[in-house]
DNA sequence: CTTGGCACTCGCAGACCGGGAGTGCCAGGA
DNA sequence: TCCTGGCACTCCCGGTCTGCGAGTGCCAAG
C-alpha cells in the first residue's frame, strides 16, 4: 500500500512541518528534498497518504500536515532516536554535577530537561513502592507522639507524625525502633506487610496495642498511600507554540497542575530502556489531547525508580526530544545508583 | 486638585473597567452610576484625571482606562477590603479542615486561594528563619554518616545527611544528640549560633572535631542557607486574561517559575495584619510589570511565619482579592498555631 | 507509472467604507 | 464659577470586495 517513496514523502512532510510550522506543499517539498520526482508525483503520493489517514490539509488550497496517525508512523518507523550533540552532553554534565541530595537532583534535572527540549518537563521522584528501606527511624517527640522518618535507598526521606492513644517511655520506643528496624532494614516497601506480619505476636504484651497502631500508620504511609511526588518546569515553553494551541492552552495548564494526571502519564513507565511516546488523541487525559508526551523510566535496568519526560505540541521534534529525555534519564539513574 | 466627584469618577472607571474589561466612556458611566451629572461634566473630570495621570485612553475615540497610578489611588483611598461572602467562608472551612500535616495545609490553601480569587496563588512555607526548634534528632545512619532531622514549631521537617571525617559510636551520637538537643530545644533558629556558642568547649575532647563539623552543617542548614519552599497553583487562570497579556504571558510564567522571584514577592511581608499590594510597574521584578501582586503575612500577630498571596492582571478585583487573601492567611495562621 | 499542463479553490492581505462610540471644545445658563 | 447641551471631529471596528498566490485535483500524453 505504502511504498518506500510514499514513506519518504511522509517523513519529509513531518520534518518540514515540524521545523517550519507551516503546511507543506508538493512543490516546495519536491524541491527541498532530493526525491528526484516531480511535484505532480508527490501530489499523487500525498493523495494516497491522505486516503490512508496519515496526513490532512486544513483547507482545500493549503499544504498538508501530518495527523496523529502520521506522527505515529513517523515515530515508529521513520525516525531513530537522535544521539545528543557534544554541547548537549556537556550541558547535562555541568547541570547535574554537584547535586547532592535527592531534591537537588530532581530539581536540577527537571530544569535541565525543560531547557534542553524547550518543552514542559516532568520528573517523578523515585517511587516509594519501588524503593527499599535504608533506614526507619522512630523519634520520641513527646510522651504520646512519635515521628517516623523513612529513608529509602534512592535517598527519599518521608516523615509522618503519629499521635498515640497512650503514653510511652523512651525504653518502649527503643524497643519499637529495634523491632521495626530489624525487620524492615533492606526490605522493599511492597514487602513491608509480609516483613511485619509476625510483629504483633513477637511484641511484649505491654506495648502491643501501641505497636499495632504504629504499624498501621507505617503500612498506610508506605504501602497503601505512598506519596508520589513530581516536579515540573518549563511551562513557559508552552507559549512558544501559540499557533499549536489556538485557545487550548488553558486545559493543558490545568492538566499539568493535577498530580494525578502527571502520575498517570509517568506511572505506566516501567522499562528504563525504551522511550514511550503518546501522540495527541492517544493520550487518555482530557486536556492533553492536543499534545504529545515523551516518557521514559530511569533507574537500574529492568525496574525503574520512576519516570520522567516532556509534554509538548504534537508538532515536536520527536527524534531529538526522545534522545534528550533518554539521556537525562540515564544520567539521573546513574546519579541515584551511585549515591 | 481632585475634588470628591473626580474621585468618584475614578472609582467608577476602575470598577467598570475591572468588571467589563472595556474602556469606559463618559456616557455609559454617567448613566450607570448615579452621579447626578451629565456626561459632559464627567468628560471634564476625566480630562482632569488624565492630566494628573490617573487614567489614560488607548486611542482618541476610546473610553478611559486606569493607569497604575489610578489603581494605586483606588486601592489606597477608594476601596475597602471586601469581607467574604458566607459561601466563601464555607469554602475555606471545608477546604482546609482535615488537613493534617504542614504539606497538606500548604497544598490545600494554595489551591483554595487560586480557586477563590481565580488568580495565580502563591504560598510560602513557614520560613525557617522565623521558626523555632521543636525537636532536633540525630540519627546514626552508618559509622561515618549522620542524619539530622529538624522539626520546627510550625511543623516543618527538614533533613540533612552529614558525612563525617571519622567514625562514631552510638554513645558518641547519643552525647551529640543530648548536647545539641538541650541547647536548641525551643530556641529560635536565628538564635542557634548563640545557643551553640559554648558547645566546642563543653564537649568531651574525643568528639570535639566531629562535633564542630556537625555544628557547622547544622548552622549552615538552619541559619546561613535556610531552605525556603513555595507552593504555587492556578497558573491556568492567567489564560483567562488573554486580553490583559497581549503577548506577555511568557515572561509572567517564566517569572513564576523562579523561586527567587517568588521569594522576593513574599519576602517583604512581615506584618500579618496589613495586606500589601504592588501594582504593575511597582513590581521590581522583570516580567511581572504587567501584573499586580497582593500579599499578606500569616502567623501570630506581630511576626509572620511566612507570606502568601496572588498574582494577576493589574485589572483585578482588588477589594475582593485583598479580602480573600487576608481571610485565607488568617485561617492558615490559626491552623498552624493550633497544631 | 510519471509528468507537464491547466482549471479551480480558497485563504490571506490590503483597500474601502459606513456606523458608532467617544472625545474636546464652546457658548449659554444657573 | 461651574454645569450642561450641542456639535464637529477622530478613529476603531466590522463588513465587503478584490487580486494574488499557493496549492490542489484531474487528465492526457509520454
Amino acid at each position: 500500500m505504502l511504498d518506500d517513496r510514499k514513506l519518504e514523502v511522509l517523513r519529509a512532510i513531518v520534518e518540514d512541518f515540524v521545523s517550519t510550522t507551516e503546511p507543506v506543499g508538493s512543490k516546495s517539498l519536491a524541491e527541498r528534498h532530493g526525491l528526484g520526482v516531480s511535484p505532480a508525483t508527490v501530489r499523487n503520493d500525498m493523495a494516497a497518504l491522505e486516503d490512508e489517514g496519515y496526513i490532512t490539509h486544513p483547507h482545500t488550497s493549503a499544504g498538508r500536515i501530518p495527523t496523529d496517525k502520521g506522527y505515529r508512523l513517523f515515530v515508529d518507523q521513520l525516525s531513530s532516536v537522535k544521539p545528543l550533540s557534544p554541547a548537549e552532553r556537556r550541558a547535562i554534565q555541568s547541570f547535574l554535577e554537584g547535586a547532592v541530595d535527592l531534591d537537588e537532583i530532581v530539581r536540577r534535572s527537571v530544569r535541565l530537561l525543560a531547557q534542553l527540549t524547550r518543552q514542559v518537563a516532568v520528573v517523578q521522584y523515585p517511587s516509594l513502592s519501588r524503593s527499599s528501606v535504608r533506614h526507619l527511624e522512630i523519634v520520641h517527640l513527646a510522651p504520646n507522639r512519635l515521628l517516623l522518618v523513612l529513608i529509602t535507598d534512592t535517598g527519599r526521606v518521608e516523615q509522618r507524625v503519629v499521635e498515640l492513644p497512650t503514653t510511652l517511655t523512651d525504653d518502649d520506643v527503643a524497643t519499637l525502633r529495634q523491632m521495626f528496624g530489624s525487620r524492615l532494614h533492606g526490605a522493599r516497601l511492597v514487602d513491608a506487610p509480609a516483613a511485619l506480619a509476625d510483629l504483633p505476636d513477637a511484641a511484649p504484651p505491654a506495648i502491643r496495642p501501641v505497636l499495632t497502631s504504629v504499624m498501621s500508620v507505617v503500612l498506610e504511609t508506605l504501602v497503601d498511600q505512598p506519596e508520589e511526588r513530581i516536579a515540573i518546569a518549563g511551562t513557559a515553553n508552552l507559549t512558544r507554540h501559540s499557533l499549536d494551541f489556538p485557545h487550548t492552552l488553558r486545559p493543558v495548564l490545568e492538566a499539568l497542575e493535577e498530580q494525578v494526571v502527571l502520575l498517570k502519564l509517568l506511572g505506566e513507565v516501567n522499562d528504563p530502556t525504551t522511550v514511550h511516546v503518546k501522540i495527541g488523541e492517544e493520550n487518555n487525559v482530557e486536556g492533553l489531547r492536543s499534545t504529545s508526551v515523551v516518557t521514559v523510566g530511569y533507574g537500574p535496568d529492568g525496574s525503574a525508580y520512576g519516570g520522567l519526560g516532556v509534554v509538548g505540541p504534537t508538532r515536536m521534534d520527536y527524534a531529538g526530544n526522545m534522545g534528550q529525555v533518554r539521556a537525562v534519564a540515564r544520567y539521573v539513574g546513574e546519579l541515584l545508583a551511585g549515591s
